[in-house]
RNA sequence: GCGAGAGUGGCGGAAUUGGCAGACGCGCCGGAUUUAGGUUCCGGUGGGGCAACCCGUGGGGGUUCGAGUCCCCCCUCUCGCACCA
């Protein structure tokens, strides 16, 4: 039988919490050190959150409850990332609006979300669908527009399909559509840029001083994938283009004298006015064929190289040969220029083209072997000295380099220079569930921002939003026409709204002051409790929201409202817990939500079982048989309350009897704090747990081996430590036992328990004796023993004589409180 | 193909700097109490062997008195990047 009823005690906790406030923000409160925890907000599209979302918040709580005990002042907000394509798309299938499913979403999620009993402070909720917050994404659009870091241009962008609408650079995995995962095509079109790119250097430098995941930082850093070398520029030599500048970057421009080809991409916009006439046709063929394949096709490695030569030539700077200039995709139009020097001998892929194409190889760096003109199987992309350079020749790596730098720009024919792989922010969409773009585009006047004091623009909810590939409000009959707020006349709004992730751009700086109408956010309590001391999130938002957060937030800094210019401090990814070994997802059918669990054994449990059962940063399977344990192990933790509370109670004012029990039990208690506060402190949950279990296992023994009547207050103190350091673990339960031990107030505002490290140093230590590196028994020394004396007393111990009997000792090997090794021959 | 990480009992998972491998829990086995419920308590539980002992952290080498931990080679899995000039 047990009489741990937890949906009684945590029904009941609950509405303590919310009556007496002990959950509501103090932000003005400069009494004690701020810490702001946050996990990433969740996103109410068709589905409701589920065990994944369940182990993402609970240990995230558990983790601010701990810091809050040990005197931080807290600040854990939630909110809904409710603008985007999900909610648009579940809308359409189920035939209804966005913002009606949307908002049932939300209502169902709280509720959801207040059985985890988390700390938030729903004072300071946010959803991003909301005038209120979009009129200052609407803000953040026009401020980045007013500093030139916004901008429109027609380009290629990537088209999904499916989705009918542009993406961003990042929501592009393998050629394939992030969300749907359908084709993306590439198509021209006139679209909303943020200037990333200006911010390539700043982005990268600062995941220097932040404590993020090596392999997160990894990927920010390949992303953004900065390059050293040089621009180099090099003349058409004839036909229609003859005159023009082909640019180009390399970074070996060690190797530029033996360039024997030039590469444009096949959407490269010198290839129409280069080609020659004979060629127009065969190149024509080629781009279209480009065009037509694939993102993946192109992007395989392994697919053979193709190319048209243009008929045009271009001439080397350094040699003045003219080389023949080529059409071929495996040049990437969105890198560097979108054009390359070919130089088969010293690059891969040059090398493959050259030989399919029998174009001319020569090697300008000696590597393999002496003789440049000995013929190479493979290009060689190592450094080593410069040869048919004239006076170059000799020099070798950055010495070579820096050399033709200084040469090309002696003659303004280059320069040194460094290329981001990292592209600029594309975020306009055409779709209808976002914050429409607040520009107003006027025929006389061109392209205005809409005026501050007539934000927000709305988002009309009469629109025909099914995707057709126009901007669903183009097609709204009245919301398009407005007053040019320059000239007054006639004019369109922009149709086009920003993609979701502006909006989780900045929403952390807004969750201090959700509510201000007359700005984004309060800079001076934003300046006092960021960057974001704890940020908690997904690994599938390494690079996409974790970068343009980072760039937004460095944006606000340069243009002075923030005093910061990292978002997130320390950051952790949860693993993820997938379910017959997929990922979770209403498509798959394979969902596993919390209430069942939560109607069987209650709050408390689920979350200590997810934090138990699996670890934190790795994840795992889904397998509820071990949850009916961890209800059993919290039954087992209230029923030694339920039976000791009287003994505990009188043992308050009461000297302790003392003796081996208490011994055993002072040194488990202390290595339970220790323990628990080091693994908690790294999100180690599920060893923090272990060491709890263990000292509910020695109060059970103590209870067993001692009187109550010699209880005193060292027992009452070791309890008290016990519910505390389940407390944050499983809050409603560890605050019942509170109130089982006292009558007022939160265990959360006591403090988090001390160890104390002598508690820990045992009088006789336990030395194992290893022969020659085996285990062969154990002996029992007192502290402090010498070492030669606890070699001797080893070797003469138990079984050891007879292990060493007949042998030579070479050595005897005694390392202090570790362990002995004799080594015989 | 390149890069990073991982591989430990039947299972989830532990093991600061090289120092008793398997903490804690599940499951299983045995016992006690209660006996009709996914009860509680105590004990056992890496493999082999009657035993003394032997073997054990993906496989193979190496360094060391001593290796799950460090070095080299190989296998498998996961993740990221994938013509980045």
């Amino acid at each position: 039988m047990t009489g741990y009823k937890p949906h009684a005690i945590e029904e009941k906790w609950r509405k303590y919490w919310r009556e007496h406030g002990i959950h509501k923000a103090a932000l003005e409160d400069e009494s004690r050190d701020p810490c702001y925890c946050l996990v990433m907000y969740s996103y109410p599209s068709g589905s409701k959150l589920h065990i994944g979302h369940w182990f993402n918040f609970g240990p995230t709580d558990t983790w601010a409850r701990f810091r809050r005990m040990q005197g931080y002042n807290i600040f854990e907000p939630m909110g809904f990332d409710s603008f985007g394509l999900p909610a648009e798309n579940y809308a359409i299938k189920m035939k209804g609006h966005p913002r009606a499913h949307t908002e049932a979403n939300i209502a169902y999620m709280r509720v959801q979300l207040s059985t985890i009993g988390a700390m938030y402070d729903w004072d300071h909720e946010i959803e991003t669908h909301k005038p209120d917050y979009y009129r200052w994404t609407q803000w953040l659009f026009l401020e980045l527009h007013r500093n030139g870091y916004a901008y429109r241009r027609n380009a290629p962008v990537n088209w999904c399909t499916d989705c009918r609408t542009v993406l961003a650079n990042e929501q592009v995995i393998d050629g394939e559509c992030e969300r749907c995962e359908s084709e993306v095509i590439q198509r021209d079109l006139t679209q909303w840029f943020f200037r990333t790119t200006a911010f390539a250097e700043e982005l990268l430098e600062g995941l220097e001083g932040i404590d993020w995941p090596e392999k997160t930082v990894a990927m920010q850093r390949n992303w953004i994938g900065r390059s050293e070398g040089a621009r180099i520029d090099f003349r058409v030599a004839d036909g229609a283009a003859a005159g023009e500048t082909l640019c180009v970057f390399t970074t070996r421009p060690d190797t530029l004298f033996g360039a024997t080809y030039m590469v444009l991409a096949p959407e490269h916009p010198l290839v129409e006015s280069v080609v020659s006439e004979e060629r127009r046709e065969a190149v024509r063929a080629y781009v279209a064929e480009a065009a037509k394949a694939t993102e993946i096709d192109r992007a395989s490695t392994v697919r053979e190289k193709t190319g048209v030569f243009s008929g045009a030539h271009a001439i080397n700077p350094a040699n003045g040969e003219r080389l023949p200039i080529w059409i071929a995709d495996y040049v990437l139009a969105s890198y560097g220029t979108g054009a390359g020097m070919a130089v088969p001998a010293h690059d891969e892929r040059d090398f493959e083209f050259a030989t399919k194409f029998e174009l001319p190889i020569r090697r300008v760096i000696l590597g393999v072997s002496a003789d440049p003109d000995e013929p190479i199987t493979e290009a060689y992309v190592e450094s080593g000295p410069m040869c048919r350079a004239g006076e170059l020749d000799g020099l070798r790596g950055d010495d070579a380099k820096r050399a033709v730098i200084k040469l090309l720009e002696a003659d303004g024919q280059g320069e040194g220079t460094i290329n981001y792989r990292l592209r600029d922010w594309l975020i306009s969409r055409q779709r209808y569930w976002g914050a429409p773009i607040p520009i107003v585009h006027c025929p006389s006047c061109g392209e205005l921002p809409v005026p501050d004091d007539e934000l927000p623009v709305l988002l009309p909810d009469d629109v025909e939003f099914m995707p057709t590939g126009e901007s669903p409000l183009k097609r709204h009959p009245t919301w398009k026409q407005v007053a040019c707020p320059s000239c007054g006349g006639a004019a369109e709004r922009d149709c086009d709204t920003m993609d979701t992730f502006v909006d989780s751009s900045w929403y952390f700086l807004r969750y201090p002051t959700p509510k201000k109408s007359d700005g984004p956010f309060d800079s001076d309590i934003v300046n006092r409790w960021e960057p974001v001391h704890q940020y908690v999130g997904g690994a599938e938002h390494a690079v996409m929201h974790l970068l343009y957060a980072r760039f937004i937030t460095k944006v606000l800094h340069k243009l002075g409202h923030i005093g910061f210019d990292e978002p997130f401090s320390r950051l952790v990814h949860q693993g993820t817990i997938t379910n017959g070994g997929a990922k979770m997802s209403k498509s798959r059918g394979n969902v596993v939500t919390p209430e069942d669990y939560i109607d069987r054994y209650g709050s408390d449990t689920l979350r200590a079982y997810l934090m138990f059962g699996f670890a934190y940063i790795e994840g795992g399977d889904w397998d509820d048989s071990g949850i009916y344990a961890m209800f059993r192990y919290l039954s087992r933790v209230h029923r030694f309350m339920t039976e000791q509370a009287g003994a505990i109670a009188d043992a308050r004012e009461r000297e302790d009897a003392g003796g081996g029990p208490w011994e055993e039990l002072r040194f488990v208690l202390n290595n339970s704090i220790k323990g628990a506060t080091q693994d908690i402190e790294r999100f180690q949950f599920n060893t923090a747990i272990s060491r709890h279990m263990e000292l509910t296992n020695a109060l059970y023994a103590f209870e067993l081996e001692t009187k109550k009547g010699d209880w005193g207050r060292e027992v009452h103190a070791t309890v008290e430590a016990w519910v505390k350091i389940i407390a944050p673990i499983a809050p409603h339960l560890g605050e019942e036992l509170w109130r089982m031990m006292r009558s007022e107030g939160t265990v959360f505002d006591t403090p988090w328990p001390q160890w104390d490290e002598s508690a820990l140093v045992r009088d006789m230590l336990v030395y194992p004796i290893q022969v020659n590196g085996k285990l062969r028994d154990k002996i029992e020394v007192a502290r402090g023993t010498g070492r030669d004396e606890v070699g001797a007393l080893a070797m003469a111990h138990g079984r050891v004589p007879d292990w060493i009997e007949g042998k030579t000792v070479r050595k005897v090997i005694v390392i202090p409180e570790k362990l002995v090794n004799i080594v015989v021959s």
